[in-house]
DNA sequence: GTGATAATTGAGATTGAATCTCAATATCAA
DNA sequence: TTGATATTGAGATTCAATCTCAATTATCAC
């Protein structure tokens, strides 16, 4: 059994939900991804398969994964929310590309640190950050723009 | 004349729009508060005020305020949009708190130069940032559970 | 098994922020 | 004054997201 399942299931069977072939649909295909998705893409995509679902359950079960810490809601901007997958995946922030919309991942050391001496500077309890840099990729700006 | 006003009034000139008494009120409403505030937030105390607008107006104005540099759209993960005074404001970042919801602002040189850093690695160029770090304020931690 | 109890589902209604429409009005330049 | 253009607001519309509720399904105690 993946990984992702045993948590799910796990964290189902202790709140007393159930594993329903509804729920391991939703999780089947948001774990088939790679990247940031939506939900109403995760629903196109479920129905392209003519596998039965409904947005109602799509909208709860991806709430249930991001609860069970599987997924994570990340917000570019736009006007529908974005999943990405947490598990497997070292925390990172964004660099998003305002031309073309791309979004790459990064992670830096320093920044874990500095956010922590943020944190005791101010005296506060801090237990996640988002950072998110706007901008130009390099592919955007192109070679002879250099 | 207040300097918002100024630059609200020259960034309409150089587009051939007009400074209108609705956008007049909207402009001093924005500028009255401080911290955040959403465009529903707005409408309803201009209206308290007895003074003719309409929703429609005021997102309007909003985004035109957003557009010369004047207010910023901030998300803090709700429902709606928040913006923020970018005037007489230098950048800065948010520490959201996840029980009383109180934002509060910071700034921190060494973020800066971590992400010129960061931009440097990933050769990307990027123009603005958004840090936002949630935990718990020291309010809400209480004395007594530090 | 049987029946009580509780969880689950989905079609469609509802919400709420934000945007759009369009006719009426205001403003500007010549 | 005239014509071109910008502006406004009431209400309609959009769209993601949530909610409702009757029908269905699973689980448990006995």
């Amino acid at each position: 059994m993946r990984p992702e399942e045993r948590i799910f299931r796990n964290f189902l069977v202790s709140r007393d939900l159930r594993f329903t072939p509804e729920r391991e649909v939703v999780l089947q295909e948001a774990f088939q991804r790679h990247d940031h998705f939506e939900a109403e893409e995760l629903l196109s995509s479920i129905r392209k398969k003519r596998k039965r679902t409904s947005r109602a359950t799509i909208y709860r079960t991806l709430e249930l994964l991001v609860q069970c810490g599987l997924l994570e809601v990340v917000d570019f901007g736009g006007s529908s929310q974005h999943y990405e997958h947490v598990l497997g995946h070292q925390h990172h922030d964004h660099l998003v590309c305002e031309r073309c919309g791309r979004i790459i991942e990064f992670t830096h050391r320093k920044l874990e640190k500095l956010k922590e001496r943020i944190c005791q500077e101010m005296d506060f309890d801090g237990r996640f950050h988002t950072l998110k840099i706007f901008g130009i990729c390099e592919r955007c700006r192109g070679d002879s723009q250099r």
